[in-house]
DNA sequence: GTTGACGTTTACGTAAACGTAAACTAACTA
DNA sequence: TAGTTAGTTTACGTTTACGTAAACGTCAAC
C-alpha cells in the first residue's frame, strides 16, 4: 500500500509531488496487470527506480504511464510511443537533434490530424446509420438494402 | 485488368456503378498485398464472388474494403471493424434487434468520440513540445529538464 | 508447347503484446 | 515458526495480422 510506504520512506504529510507507487498501485490506478507494466519496462517505455530487488515508481514514472496509456487508447504500438517519447527526452540536446526532433513531432502531429480526420468520417456514417435505424421503427418503408 | 473483365464481362461503355475488381486492382488501390484481402476474407470482413476460382469484387465489395482499411487507421482490430460492418448488415431485422444494435452502434460512437478527445490532448500537447523547441533555438535557456 | 503473368490453396513462420505457470524471496501476521 | 501477501525472474504459451514459400491451375503470347 501507498500509505505504508509512504511512512517508510518518511514522506507522511508532505503533500508534496514525490509521492511513490508500488507496481499494483499502478496495475490498479491504469486497469492493467503487472505483468503488462513489466513488459513495458522490458520494452524500455518506463525505467522504475528499485527498492532492493522490488520497482518504485515515482510521480514522473506514473505521468509516462499515463502517456503510455493514452498512446494505447490512441491506437498506437509500443514502438511508436516508445519514440513519441523519446521525442521528450532527446528534446535538450544540441541544434541539429533539435531540428530533427522538431520535424519528426510534427510529422506525429499530422498523422494524429489525420487519423481524427478518420475518426470523424466513421462517427459521422455511425451517426447517420444510427437515425436510419430510429426512422425504421417509424417507417417501415425505409428499410433499407444493400 | 480490370479493363479486359470489363470487356469479357460486357459492360464496356456502360459508366454504370457496377464495375468490378480483380485482387491485384484492390491490393494495388488500397496499398495492401493479396494476401492481406484473401485474409480479411478469411477473417468474414469480405465475401468477393467468384469467376470459376478466380475472386471478383463489386464496388459493394470496394466500398466495404473502403470502410475495412478507414477502420484500420482508426485502429480497430478486424473483428471489431467486423463487428461494426455487422451492424450494418442487420441493420433490416426486427424491432428488437434494431434495438440491441442501435444500442451498441452508439456505444461505438461513444468510444469513437472518447479517442478523438484522447487524440487531440496528444495532439495538444505535442504541438506545445514544439514550440518550446522552436524556442529553444532563439533562447538556450529554455532548455527543458524532466 | 512452353514461358509468363496472374490467380489459387495449404501451411508453416513471425512480430507484437501480453497471459500464465513455476519457482523463489522478503516482509509482515497469527 | 509457519503461513499469508506482495513482489521477483525465467520462460513457454497465445492471439492477432499478416508474411512467405510451395505446389499447382489458366490463359494469352511467343
Amino acid at each position: 500500500m501507498a500509505a505504508v510506504r509512504a511512512i517508510l520512506g518518511g514522506n507522511e504529510g508532505q503533500l508534496s509531488t514525490s509521492k511513490s507507487y508500488s507496481i499494483a498501485d499502478l496495475a490498479a490506478e491504469f486497469r492493467v496487470t503487472a505483468r503488462t507494466l513489466r513488459h513495458y519496462e522490458d520494452a524500455g517505455l518506463i525505467s522504475p527506480a528499485r527498492a532492493g530487488q522490488n520497482r518504485v515508481y515515482s510521480t514522473a514514472d506514473h505521468a509516462r504511464l499515463a502517456w503510455i496509456m493514452r498512446g494505447k487508447r490512441v491506437g498506437f504500438s509500443l514502438a511508436e510511443i516508445a519514440e513519441m517519447l523519446d521525442l521528450y527526452d532527446l528534446g535538450d540536446d544540441r541544434a541539429e537533434q533539435r531540428r530533427v526532433t522538431l520535424k519528426r513531432c510534427r510529422k506525429r502531429i499530422a498523422a494524429l490530424k489525420a487519423q481524427r480526420g478518420d475518426i470523424d468520417l466513421t462517427i459521422a456514417e455511425l451517426d447517420e446509420f444510427c437515425t436510419t435505424l430510429e426512422n425504421m421503427g417509424e417507417d417501415p418503408r425505409l428499410r433499407h438494402t444493400g
